[in-house]
DNA sequence: ACCTCCCTGGCC
DNA sequence: GGCCAGGGAGGT
C-alpha cells in the first residue's frame, strides 16, 4: 500500500464513514490520494497522505484490513474497499461495525481521537517516572485508566486485565496510589502481555468476532491468565478469580494474587 | 470525570 | 427471543 494511489474508493456502509461529515466526503478526499506513509498510535492506523490529508482508521473489536486481487468475491461485511494503482484491493471488514475509516485535513486531525491519545503501549512506552506523573493526582481505578488511552495507548479491555494480573495490581486500586515501583512492574507487564499476545496472533474469543487479516483465528486465549475466566482458579495460586464491572467493562482478577485496592 | 449509546453474532 | 461483548465519542 506504501507509495500507491488510491484510484478508487467505495464506503459501503455509512457508518463506517461516520466520523466525516458524510460518507462521499471520505471517498472525495481519499480519490487520488497516494499513500506516503502508514503507521500505527495505539489503537488506530494512520496513513499520510499527499495534499495534506490523512485516512485515520480504527479497528474497534472486530475490524479488519485484508489486500486482496481485484475481483476476488467480497466477504460479508466490507464496509470500505478502496482499489490501488496496481491494481490490488484494500478492503476493510468488520461485523461489529465498531471500527471506522475517516479522511481528515490537518486541523480536522488535531481535534480527533488520535490528538487524545499517549504515548504508545509498544512503540514508544512512558517510563515509570513519566507514567507516575500522569497518574499522581488521579483517583479513578487503574484498570479505567489503562482503557483511557491516555496515560498509555494501545491497550483494551484484555490485555488491561492480563497486564494488571502479571503486575499484581488490583484493578480497582485508584490510580495515584501506584508508586514508581509498581508502575515500573505494571510497564514491565504491559510489554510481556502484548509481546505475547503479538506473538500468537491476538486473542480470537469463542464468538470470533477478532480475526487476522487473512480471516486466521489468533491463539492468544491459551496464554490469558484472567480475562473470561471467572470463576475458574488462578493459573498460579488456585484462588477463584474474580469478575467485577469497571467503567461498563467486565473485568478480571485474581484476589490471591492482586493485592486488595 | 462520568454515563450512554452504537451494532452484530454467538450463545443460553 | 434476549443477553452479552467491546472502543470511542458525545453529552451531561
Amino acid at each position: 500500500m506504501l507509495g500507491r494511489r488510491m484510484v478508487s474508493v467505495r464506503v459501503g456502509r455509512d457508518r463506517t464513514a461516520r466520523h466525516n461529515a458524510s460518507p462521499s466526503e471520505v471517498v472525495n478526499r481519499l480519490s487520488g490520494r497516494k499513500v506516503e506513509k502508514v503507521g500505527r498510535h495505539g489503537k488506530f492506523l494512520v496513513f499520510e497522505l499527499d495534499e495534506g490529508y490523512t485516512m485515520v482508521a480504527h479497528l474497534g473489536m472486530s475490524g479488519r484490513f485484508a489486500i486482496t486481487a481485484s475481483g476476488e468475491e467480497m466477504s460479508p461485511h466490507t464496509h470500505f474497499v478502496t482499489t490501488l494503482d496496481d491494481g490490488s484491493e484494500v478492503r476493510f471488514i468488520d461485523p461489529r461495525t465498531f471500527g471506522f475509516v475517516a479522511a481528515y485535513d490537518e486541523d480536522e486531525i488535531a481535534s480527533s481521537g488520535l490528538s487524545r491519545l499517549g504515548p504508545d503501549a509498544w512503540d514508544n512506552p512512558p517510563g515509570a517516572t513519566e507514567l507516575r506523573t500522569a497518574l499522581e493526582k488521579r483517583t479513578a481505578p487503574i484498570k479505567a485508566l489503562l482503557l483511557d488511552q491516555g496515560p498509555v495507548a494501545g491497550l483494551g479491555n484484555i490485555y488491561a486485565d492480563e497486564a494488571l494480573f502479571l503486575a499484581k495490581i488490583h484493578p480497582l486500586a485508584p490510580g495515584g496510589s501506584l508508586d514508581g515501583s509498581k508502575l515500573a512492574d505494571l510497564l514491565s507487564a504491559v510489554r510481556q502481555v502484548l509481546a505475547t499476545a503479538i506473538e500468537s496472533g491476538g486473542t480470537t474469543l469463542n464468538d470470533l468476532a477478532y480475526l487476522l487479516p487473512d480471516g486466521q483465528a489468533g491463539d492468544n486465549l491459551d496464554s490469558l491468565h484472567v480475562y473470561g475466566r471467572d470463576g475458574e482458579p488462578c493459573r498460579v495460586c488456585s484462588t477463584e478469580v474474580q469478575r467485577v464491572v469497571v467503567r461498563a467493562r467486565s473485568t478480571h482478577f485474581c484476589p490471591g494474587c492482586q493485592a486488595d485496592a
